[in-house]
DNA sequence: ATTGAAGGTGAACGAACGTTTACTATATAG
DNA sequence: CTATATAGTAAACGTTCGTTCACCTTCAAT
């Protein structure tokens, strides 16, 4: 019943990238006093759906931008009086950690097919310094460029695709790591 | 140089999640004048660290909450000053076109693994209808839920495993689709 | 029939808003 | 040295802000 309210709201959120004011939100709907809006606010914030500022500034509530995350549906699809109890993120906190250091690439090839990523996949970088054994890295070995596991063995490091296809790459002269892969997205 | 002043009003919006006001930006730099601000804005807009609504109200710019998208690395990493040209987006907008529908689920088993798709990973799925042959899909079959490719072939309707380990469902009775899989994500 | 929420109008409040103008100090360039 | 751009203060502007109060319907419950 009350959906269409925040979906109005939602779509001034997404549109103008910020929320609206109380003289906005009674445009949205049409009313013709400001308070006809700070009433249906208030109660928006009642139901979790927005939030307010100690500035009185609205706020995107809990449910408004985020996901809904469920463990796995064995149980069946939940209904809607349980979708109220269900987690929510969003992707982009859930993901990226450190936005300024972090990219998205593209991958191309089939050298770490084995561990889920084939090409046409897109994966999120961080540059960064310290990259252990075992992380999937981007890097320049003698000069060109790959993505494969970063190896470390005693002194000895090298990269090792995640393919039998191939063997793994020893570096012989430079090996510049440059980032380190946080996550992968395929989208279909 | 000019780092520092995007990264603490990021910082605010972050926390906040709403931009700062002229006099909020003054106090948050110390500054004794709103003027202040309000000049030292106007450079961030030039820069696109910043936008501004026509009502003057301030809006993250392109390079604030987005992503920098790369093509793939062969190139080698992009100088800071190629940086600037780089694409940007979004996480958020880029998987997530029905937000109302979407759900993100944790995938267990084994029978997606020839599609990429590996035990513990998150998928996003949104709720339809209308299933397409070759979409990957949650379904519950005979009473049981799982995630298979949907198979259409005339009037026979299948779910098709992704691993050769296992052989294609044939539902018995029912055959009821509840969501489509739009995107994979694997976090390390 | 009376009460009392709900949901709306309209006006008013002081405070905060974005913006402009005028002025000062401090560098930097010619 | 002088001119000029830069970065800041300070005060004032009209507008919009969030909020409140008084009032009017409509409709359901008592």
């Amino acid at each position: 019943m009350e959906d269409k309210y925040i979906n109005k709201i939602a779509g001034f959120y997404k549109q103008r990238r910020r929320m609206p004011s109380y003289a906005e939100i009674a445009e949205l709907f049409g009313f013709g006093s400001k308070n006809a809006a700070f009433k249906l606010v208030n109660k928006l914030i009642d139901q979790k759906f927005l939030e307010k500022d100690k500035k009185g500034k609205l706020l995107p509530g809990e449910t408004f931008g985020s996901l809904k995350v469920l463990g796995f549906v064995e149980a069946g699809w939940p209904s809607p009086a349980e979708e109220q109890l269900l987690d929510t993120m969003t992707l982009d906190e859930f993901l990226i950690s450190n936005k300024e250091a972090t990219y998205m690439l593209t991958v191309k090839g089939d050298s770490m097919m084995d561990a889920g990523i084939i090409s046409g996949d897109l994966v999120l970088v961080e540059r960064t310094n310290d990259a252990k054994d075992g992380n999937i890295v981007v890097a320049e070995v003698d000069g060109e460029w790959t993505m494969k596991y970063l190896r470390k063995r005693g002194k000895e490091i090298y990269l090792e695709p995640a393919n039998k296809k191939y063997s793994k790459i020893i570096p012989k002269e430079t090996l510049k790591i440059a980032a380190v892969v946080k996550a992968v997205i395929r989208k279909y």
